[in-house]
DNA sequence: TATCATTTTTACCGTTTGGTCAAATATCTT
DNA sequence: AAGATATTTGACCAAACGGTAAAAATGATA
């Protein structure tokens, strides 16, 4: 009897995990993502979601109270994805340098992420039930941090003048567009199913937008 | 005896709508579409609907089939909605004019319907499962056609080289996001719920975003 | 291997929900 | 007012759904 075998065995605490318990959570919330993301949160069943994390609906209600605590897991885990590529932008770099590089890393998210930005899209169009604190507070006192920077840049003549918050919200709706409204892009588009070879366009379409006129005046670091 | 009454006891086509009908389908819409917009297709229940046209479910099960007849039958007339702005763009106007207004018809749009504009956004995250076919057709028919315009601007130096059809994405994505986004957009700027002020600065934004570098070049007309 | 905690399953429950049906009521026409 | 038609309602149903309880099975530990 080794002292952490011991310590495994008696003194597991509350908020120790076992093995099984991790690799059946993630089981379930990789399966959840795929539901919640195409169906929403009133759409996706528990059954589906056990379906699909091949497990008995019971078996997943040992692991989760209920339905809406695996979606609020979900949501929690995607939130600091989503403000990541936001924290990024640094006020000694040059506007078209950042702003340039925040857009490829938002638009990368899309390519990457879809499913989450689905997720994301679908609790802000039902109105934020349970991320509107987050946007209240964490997001908003982010947003404002680096609007300051970006006001610094167009009060400096680096940048042209315009909203901060305003360009902030351009940014984040056509990156996101290109995953959650992917089906439109792809039928206007004429592709498959599958098909996310519009994502180079999009790069380029997006870096002359928004570094064409906005940033080029005299940008120079 | 008039012709006229005659007429409308015994002829009345299948097609013909009483003046109760025609109250209580426009009544049943306009619930439906609060109902929805908020909660989704699977959110909304129809009892919820009834309830908001002051009317039984059974009462409204005589004026539709069945939940999703009501919920097409609003995705239909939201299409003409939807296209109108697009259509109006025209050839023989110069780029700086047509883009502008489509854009400021866009964003009118978004304030004036937000409802309609998120039912729109949540049938496109659902997959579109009732309006891929128009996705397909008309609409990417008429992306083609305004596609060509624009392109034809950009060949004879009037505009800034880009994707056309990229560049009608991303005014959807923007002038969108103010409707299907607002929680957010409130929420980061600390706005009250009802508040639709932010409008005004995205109207400056999208017009310095989009007609800024993109067109101004040579425009002239 | 015996013991204990963890995990899984089977069977089940109450509620909600989309939808039906037949009877009752209102409306319209003559 | 009578008769035909259109509208409304109350009672009801089957299926789907979120969730529970307790027993059975599995895994870890000594």
């Amino acid at each position: 009897m080794t002292v952490n075998a011991k310590r495994r065995a008696k003194d597991r605490q509350a908020g120790d995990k076992t093995r099984i318990q991790r690799e059946n959570e993630t089981r379930i919330l990789r399966a959840a993502l795929d539901v919640f993301s195409q169906s929403g949160f009133h759409g996706a069943t528990l059954d589906r979601i056990a379906s699909e994390a091949s497990m008995s609906k019971p078996n997943l209600l040992y692991y989760f109270r209920n339905k809406e605590e695996i979606h609020v897991a979900l949501l929690t885990d995607l939130l600091d994805v989503w403000l990541a590529p936001l924290r990024e932008i640094h006020p000694d770099g040059n506007p078209v340098d950042e702003i340039g590089s925040y857009i490829r890393r938002k638009l990368e998210s899309s390519r990457s992420f879809p499913r989450e930005s689905r997720l994301f899209a679908n609790e802000i169009l039902a109105g934020a039930p349970h991320i509107g604190d987050f946007l209240q507070t964490e997001l908003r006192q982010l947003v404002e941090e680096k609007a300051a920077i970006l006001q610094g840049w167009i009060d400096d003549g680096r940048m042209a003048p315009c909203d901060p918050r305003h360009l902030l919200f351009a940014i984040w709706s056509t990156t996101q567009h290109y995953a959650d409204f992917s089906v439109q892009v792809r039928h206007v588009l004429g592709l498959g199913p599958g098909d996310k070879s519009y994502y180079g366009e999009a790069a380029t379409m997006l870096e002359t937008l928004f570094l064409g006129q906005l940033i080029s005046r005299n940008a120079s670091g």
